[in-house]
DNA sequence: CCCCAGCCCTGGTCGC
DNA sequence: TGCGACCAGGGCTGGG
């Protein structure tokens, strides 16, 4: 599932590669990523644009043209960008979208599950587009503060890891992410949002920030389906604190990682050091 | 406003 | 071997 780390890792790689291309010709094979646009509609509006930078806003890659246009491009679960085409992509039945650019190379939008989506914005809509989503932080950006996310937390009665897999709170994290950065915090994912300490609001922003930092380096998880942009395989899995781990001990006390279910997803963590502690 | 359940979507896995 | 049930989950909608 690409998060900040996945998506970071594929825009570090497009961006040199797409960068002063021209989109010559676009073909959208599943019209359910556009949509309601018609796809037909999009590809022709792709057609002859330049790219002048792509770009990342939480999971969203951001491809920005010449023009002033955007595309924002979320990959969602299983969504992946490739560049350049992996050889025998036409007989891909996964491969949603091809685009050739004006090297004669082909990008291709890869997603089994069809929940990845592509928007195209006009001149001065992404602002819009985004304060509509009510997108929070960056967490690596000096925006993200012990104070802002303080802020975001306050008055939350929903469990702790479900404020951080709202993106309203803090953009681009996702479950993978979450349960690392609460590990490193010594945050109970179960522990209501709004009762977190000062120490442990400062210790989540700096386990968010480390977690993010460190799938950013092992260019994401690959658990099945992720791939950078290149096709290469995320190493991020092997630095899995909690993540899918139940059972194993934790490195830090030895006790056995526990998984349990929070906000629908699956969830894990140390029952020993991420101990459910009264508010204050 | 907040919170949660359900939906979309496919392929892999599991039990029988 | 086949087949149905179930699971993975990001973002959105709708209900309470």
């Amino acid at each position: 599932m690409p998060e900040l780390p996945e998506v970071e890792t594929i825009r570090s790689s497009l961006a040199p590669a797409l960068t002063g291309r021209r989109l010559e010709h676009v073909a959208i094979l599943d019209p359910r990523l556009t949509r309601p646009e018609p796809p037909e509609i999009v590809a022709r509006a792709l057609e002859g644009e330049r790219v002048a930078d792509v770009r990342r806003r939480g999971k969203y890659l951001v491809v920005v043209f010449e023009s002033g246009r955007h595309l924002l491009v979320h990959l969602r679960m299983t969504g992946n960008v490739l560049h350049p085409a992996p050889e025998g992509h036409r007989d891909d039945p996964h491969v949603r979208a091809v685009v050739r650019l004006d090297d004669g190379s082909d990008v291709i939008y890869r997603d089994v599950r069809r929940f990845g989506t592509w928007d195209l914005l006009e001149l001065g809509e992404l602002e819009a587009y985004f304060a509509a989503r009510r997108l929070g932080a960056e967490p690596l950006s000096r925006a993200f503060t012990t104070a802002s996310l303080g802020r975001a937390l306050a008055g939350r009665k929903a469990p702790v890891k479900a404020a951080l897999l709202d993106q309203r709170a803090v953009a681009g994290i996702g479950n993978i992410y979450a349960d690392e950065a609460l590990w490193y915090a010594r945050v109970n994912p179960l522990a209501p949002a709004g009762g977190l300490s000062g120490e442990q609001i400062a210790a989540l922003r700096v386990g968010v920030r480390k977690a993010l930092r460190l799938g950013i380096r092992r260019q994401g998880a690959t658990l099945r389906d992720y791939r950078g942009a290149d096709g290469v395989r995320g190493q991020m899995q092997e630095e899995f604190r909690v993540y899918g781990r139940d059972g194993e001990p934790c490195e830090r006390c030895g006790t056995p990682i526990v998984k349990t279910r929070v906000a629908g997803r699956g969830t894990w963590y140390c029952p020993s050091c991420q101990a459910l502690r009264d508010a204050r």
